[in-house]
DNA sequence: AACAGGATTTGGCCATACCATTAAAAAGAA
DNA sequence: TTCTTTTTAATGGTATGGCCAAATCCTGTT
């Protein structure tokens, strides 16, 4: 007699399932609220701790929010980049991930994201560049402007290659590089003036839609950025991680207010 | 009186976040069990019910395994490449992702994978690379073994570029490309021998640590197939998006056995 | 030593009750 | 009427207690 084992799933997890699929087939539009907990039970067969157990591992994917009070309820929603940063995050922290990795990860990505940007960008999206472009050159002696509007402008470029996943993957490193803290403020005066230059002549190859011009200046800038940050990580501490850098910003996003849904 | 609204987090939320940042700090050295649900209840002083939908939370961010039975318990794992794919192939399918964007993002992390592999690669994975190709040269005329070993050969590649940032971000653009049922046997005959040509001058680039030779015969190598897939694609369904296709796999692979957590 | 069977530990599931929050509905005041 | 306040209803959040199912350990038997 070959019987093969019997697997039994957890009740939790089939109603979570069904329930996803048939939201990613379209059933329950975005925006939409789902039955509320005891009609879901009772339409189940299930328990409602067992319903709430399905809503919390749907709410955890980032595909429902749940909202207290009368005519709150689970309400429908794409799963939001949020969900897919904070699981690539929980990833680095949780492999120790190096710098490293994290900024050839970034010159990687960001060079062909540039090149796509030359080719499919809108006159909206071009605007928007040479908009942050101006606010960069304008923020020149203030460090921390400085800063915002840089990460602005890169998420710009990204944003213009129309490429969902590229810009998902991107805002999810960008956060880990940036959020840690000891490289919070290593610009120093010549770097910005460089870095405005390179991104005025990225600019412009976006705006004449040259892609090879594009890809290869945003390789060298992120190339240099890189070689920098690695300069900048070696002089100022001892085999530092990304888990222990995103781990300090960490602790400051998360004291503050509710510890958002991790 | 200026007092600001009284956040209050969830109780599940708060044991959970308390114990992810115990494990990630390294308390619980991974393969090694949380205290039992009761124990778990009454030292937090929360009822079994907030326990378990905490746990259940860091279950599905992969951080811990529940293993039913005596000795059974909650194990702590590291954040494992899976949740980070599901993650991803949740976001892919939900926001309907286009194939372009999927092959467009392949084409920006290979080559660069590539490169990295040419500079860092092992003798061992010089040695396993060498192997897959003769594989693949064997496999000539049985397409199935020849999707296979392509598919393995590419992640030796990246495995060989020591970031495993790169190869999480691959293994899940991957999975997501092939699982694509439409492009299983899209291979014909003389494409796999020009496939197996550039694999030859692609290996022979990181056996030489040749890392721009990797990067551009990549490069190549991906554009052409990106090329192949598009044409593919628009010649064999009209406007198909990832999401469709991968939900054709999807259904192969959940409705036998338990459908993974996802 | 090998096996069988019971005891024990642990998660899985359920039913019920009550609390907390929110917004709608009703009541009251202008 | 129209605005404000109060009440009420709907909904998620939490707690308690119990029982079942699975996995392992332990003990007695052969």
């Amino acid at each position: 007699m070959l019987i093969e084992p019997v697997i039994v799933p957890k009740a939790s997890d089939m109603l979570a399932h069904q329930l996803r699929e048939r939201i990613l087939a379209g059933e329950f539009h975005e925006g939409s609220v789902l039955p509320n907990e005891r009609d879901l039970a009772s339409h189940s067969g299930l328990s409602r701790t067992s319903v709430r157990e399905a809503l919390r591992i749907l709410e955890v994917q980032g595909i429902i929010a749940v909202k207290t009070g009368r005519n709150g309820g689970s309400v429908v929603q794409r799963p939001n980049r949020e969900a897919l940063e904070r699981s690539l995050t929980l990833y680095i922290r949780g492999h120790r991930v190096r710098m490293e990795s994290l900024l050839q990860t970034r010159e990687a990505i960001e060079p062909s994201a540039a090149a796509l940007a030359a080719q499919y960008r809108s006159e909206e999206e071009l605007a928007q560049l040479e908009l942050l472009h101006r606010q960069l050159e304008a923020s020149y002696d203030d460090i921390a402007t400085f800063r915002t509007v840089n990460i602005e402008w890169h998420l710009a470029v990204i944003t213009a290659s129309h490429n969902e996943l590229l810009l998902a993957f991107y805002n999810a490193i960008s956060d880990n590089i940036h959020e840690a803290s000891s490289l919070k403020d290593f610009h120093s005066v010549d770097v910005r003036s460089g870095v405005i230059e390179i991104h005025r002549r990225i600019n412009e190859a976006i705006r004449k839609q040259d892609a090879p011009a594009a890809f290869r200046r945003m390789q060298r800038h992120t190339a240099a950025f890189a070689e920098r940050a690695m300069d900048w990580l070696a002089t100022h501490s001892e085999q530092e991680t990304a888990e222990e850098t995103t781990r300090a910003a960490k602790r400051i996003t998360t004291t503050r207010g509710r510890p958002a849904r991790e």
